[in-house]
DNA sequence: CTCCTTGCAAAAACTTTGCATTCCC
DNA sequence: GGGAATGCAAAGTTTTTGCAAGGAG
C-alpha cells in the first residue's frame, strides 16, 4: 500500500473521530511506516527524537494505540516485556520465525497451516477471529557461529 | 507424570545445582502441579498464601523462575501484560485456544500443524527450539450469548 | 558453620494518566 | 475560541534486586 493510501485511512479515521493532525503525529506515523519492521516503542521513539527532539515517549504510546485502534498497527508480543509494533494495513497475514540469539525476525506465511487451525477450532467449537504463530529457534547465521557444545 | 516423578526431577535440578529444599519452595512447587493450569504469579501467589500468609511475591517469582529453568514449567504470553505459566513436562506438546470474551483457555495439539512448521523453519534455514500458536476467537458458550449485532 | 534462601522494600522496566499549556481547525 | 493534543512528571503495573536476617545441609 502507497503512503498516499495510507494517508488516506489514516486522515479518514482522525477526521471521523473528530480528531486532529498535528506535527508530531505525523512525524511518528511516517517513521513508523517508512520502514517496516518490528518497532518497540524505544526504537520508534529513537528514530523520531532524531527529527523532532522534543516529542515525549507518552506521545508515541498515545500514537500507537491510535493506529492500533484504526487498524493500521498490530502489537505483537515476543515475550521481551516490550511490545513490538508492525503495520497492519495491505499486508498479508504471516507469521513469524524468531532467532532467539540475534532477535532476526522472519516473515512467513502458510496456506496449508492457517487451514488446519481453522479445523482444529471448529473442532472445539471456538469462531476465530486472530491467531498468532511464533516459531522460535536460530537463524542460519546464529547456527553456523554458536556451533553445540 | 505423577507427584513422585516431577519431585525426583525438581531434587536432581536442586542437588545438582547446591541448591536447597525450603519450605516456601516445596509449598510454591505443590501448589503450582495441584490443579494444572494456567497460572499468573498473581492468582499463584494467592493460593499459597491460603497455606501461609507470609511467602512474599519475591519467592514466588524466584520459584517460578527456577522451574522454568528446570524445564518444568513454561511460560506463557497472552499478552494481558502479566506472564502466566504451566506445567511442563509429561505432557505433550500443546497450543492454546483462547475465548477473548470469558477467558477460557483450551489447549489442543495437532501433528500435522506441528510438521508444516518444521517444513517451513526448514525452508528458511532456522533451527526451532520451541515455537507458540494461540487461536483468538469466541468459545460456544460466548458465541451464543453475545450474538452477532 | 556455611552459604543459600527469604522477606521486605526499594528499584527497574514499561506503560498510562492528570494537568497546564499549546496547537489545530 | 474551543476542544483536542502535547509535554512533563507523577502514578500504575509487573517483575527484579539488594540486603539483613533466617534456615537447610
Amino acid at each position: 500500500m502507497t503512503p498516499a493510501e495510507r494517508n488516506a485511512l489514516l486522515t479518514k479515521f482522525i477526521s471521523e473521530r473528530g480528531l486532529k493532525s498535528t506535527r508530531q503525529r505525523t512525524l511518528i506515523v511516517d517513521t513508523f511506516f517508512e520502514s517496516d519492521g518490528h518497532f518497540s516503542v524505544e526504537e520508534l521513539w529513537a528514530k523520531v527524537r532524531a527529527q523532532d527532539a522534543k516529542v515525549s515517549v507518552a506521545t508515541v504510546y498515545r500514537t500507537m494505540k491510535l493506529l492500533t485502534e484504526a487498524g493500521l498497527a498490530h502489537a505483537q508480543n515476543f515475550g521481551e516485556g516490550q511490545a513490538r509494533y508492525e503495520p497492519a494495513v495491505g499486508r498479508d497475514h504471516h507469521d513469524h520465525l524468531i532467532c532467539t540469539r540475534c532477535g532476526t525476525i522472519v516473515e512467513f506465511e502458510d496456506e496449508r497451516i492457517e487451514q488446519l487451525q481453522s479445523a482444529v477450532a471448529r473442532k472445539h467449537g471456538f469462531t476465530v477471529t486472530s491467531h498468532k504463530l511464533e516459531l522460535y529457534g536460530l537463524c542460519r547465521e546464529c547456527q553456523r557461529s554458536e556451533p553445540r557444545r
